[in-house]
RNA sequence: GCUCCUAUGGUCUAGUGGUUAGGACGCGGCCCUUUCAAGGCUAAAACCCGGGUUCGAGUCCCGGUAGGAGCACCA
């Protein structure tokens, strides 16, 4: 991987970056990403990270999705220093609130040359597209207007909306952390609109102002903007501003190379968490998508994340989602949590009913074998109620268990239960060993019948007498006696 | 259509001219084992194609091909 030298990187004493998105309602996984990625880069230089609401489209508000923004980055773990709800000196920072300011630095490039009123409506631009020819290099007939012009335009009432000039002809070059050097033809830049005439600002405008007023030093934002930054830097330059670093990411994709969508049904950061995901799982999952330690780690926590990250080996291409990687590195997590931590999470997916039981033994014991807290139920539901099975499950080759034998040990082993007067895994497994020993039985050859009673199922989280030790002694017998029925 | 970008197993990736092309997920097998998991070991599986440059190319250059993105009074 070639890495060119940024021009001025090294000289840059403080790192802020910003999360801009727009209120849309939810947290998309290639948000999170970019709002991780930001944060890390921020973080891991000590810098400070913002948050920004990109709300200029007035059209497509979402009320209340503000706070579905807070609530998502809570989430995740990402704190940001400054935003709406946390003034850092640089605000407001909610794109709105700040439409004075569009208007005077759109009034600075009028009067610059570097911008011009158009006062065509938006139903007057010919659809070319319709054709399959694109425009390109769009130059309203504005752009030559004289100021007599203008000024006629303006005292008729005609509101304009303000354009950028895009010097021609010319090229302009830049450089990305992640894709190196850009270069772009002047005539594939638009002459595009900066200021709208409903006086919202686009976000090709928005973005640069404020950006530039909060001191933004590294942008990260997805790949969708690489080809639009010249625009942005023909801004910075008429402003006589300093450009920021790009960052520039590639997208998330679905395992067949289509975009994720939530119209398709394509989950959100919060629909995976509720769908048994833990949130800092998804936080570590998104992190590798299009982004390696350059080691052989794969398991990280937010501060691991903020120690390890290096914007140096963000990959360039698309990468697919996978939830089956996903998965397994949810169970990692879920692994990973103490004992307690992992009982306290998974209280809430108990099924009703299930308080008779000691949960915090059940937790133990399907702590290792849950990789999605969703999993719980289906896993755990054979303890309320026996699932009916059928004889053939005594059978198992692999514990040398027949009809025969299963029913041998049900037989004897039922006595014996009922002798028990401490109940408890530990006391159930000697007593059990001891059987075999004596009746000269393989220990898998006692268990195997005892689980299947217990369980009903061919599988359980849990031996015969761990599922034993939960059930108590009373249900238990029950399960045992049924298990002869059965065996007939 | 024009422009920009990308291309290592099915998926995520390591790899900055010389490697038996490494790891992870998933998949198969074995071990362990109180069933299943977890854990350990192990197998199968990849450099898009074609030209160059070079003693030598996954790595550099050019051209194809394929995929992605941009071309709004959306962000």
């Amino acid at each position: 991987m070639v890495r060119f030298t940024p021009s001025n990187s090294s000289e840059v004493t403080m790192f802020r970056t910003r999360f801009a998105p727009s209120p849309t309602g939810y947290m998309h996984i290639g948000n999170l990403r970019t709002a991780l990625y930001a944060y890390l880069i921020a973080k891991g230089a000590g810098g400070t990270f913002i948050l920004r609401i990109e709300d200029t489209d007035q059209n497509r508000n979402v009320p209340e999705s503000v706070q579905a923004i807070y609530n998502g980055l809570k989430l995740a773990g990402i704190e940001y220093d400054e935003g709406p709800d946390k003034d850092g000196g640089y605000g407001p920072y909610v794109q709105s609130q700040r439409l004075p300011i569009y208007k005077e630095y759109a009034l600075k490039l009028i009067e610059s040359g570097d911008a011009y009123y158009c006062f065509d409506q938006k139903e007057d631009k010919p659809a070319l597209e319709d054709t399959g020819e694109r425009v390109q290099g769009y130059r309203d007939p504005c752009r030559n207007l004289s100021a007599e012009e203008v000024r006629a335009k303006l005292v008729e009432g005609i509101k304009p909306v303000i354009r950028q000039r895009i010097p021609d002809p010319g090229v302009s070059s830049f450089f990305d952390h992640v894709y190196g050097e850009i270069t772009i033809d002047h005539d594939q830049l638009d002459d595009q609109v900066l200021l709208k005439s409903d006086g919202f600002p686009t976000y090709n405008f928005a973005n640069v102002v404020d950006d530039h007023l909060m001191a933004i030093t590294h942008v990260v934002r997805g790949q969708e903007y690489l080809t639009s930054t010249p625009k942005y830097n023909l801004l910075y330059q008429a402003f006589g501003w300093e450009r920021p670093e790009y960052i520039h990411l590639p997208h998330i994709i679905k395992e067949d190379g289509s975009k994720l969508s939530k119209r398709k049904g394509d989950p959100s950061f919060e629909d995976l968490v509720r769908m048994g995901y833990l949130p800092e799982a998804v936080v570590n999952y998104v992190a590798l998508l299009g982004w390696n330690p350059g080691d052989e780690r794969e398991f990280f926590l937010l501060p691991n994340l903020v120690e390890a990250f290096d914007l140096n080996r963000i990959n360039k291409s698309n990468a697919a989602f996978s939830f089956d990687k996903l998965r397994w590195l949810n169970g990692e997590h879920i692994r990973s949590l103490s004992p307690q931590e992992f009982h306290k999470r998974v209280l809430p997916f108990y099924p009703a009913g299930f308080d008779r039981f000691d949960l915090e033994q059940l937790s133990t014991l399907i702590q290792v074998r849950t990789e999605n807290l969703a999993d719980i139920p289906a896993l755990v539901g054979f303890f309320a109620e026996l699932p009916s099975y059928e004889v053939g499950l005594f059978e198992h080759p692999k514990s040398k268990s027949t009809m025969e034998t299963s029913k041998l040990v049900l037989q004897l082993v039922l006595p014996l239960f009922e002798a028990m007067e401490e109940w408890t895994n530990d006391s159930l497994f000697d007593c059990l060993k001891a059987f075999s020993k004596e009746q000269g039985l393989k220990v898998g050859t006692v268990m195997w019948p005892i689980r299947t009673a217990l369980s009903g199922q061919e599988t359980s989280p849990g031996g015969a007498t761990e599922l034993a030790a939960i059930l108590g002694k009373e249900e238990t017998l029950r399960r045992v006696a049924l298990g002869l029925e059965i065996l007939g």
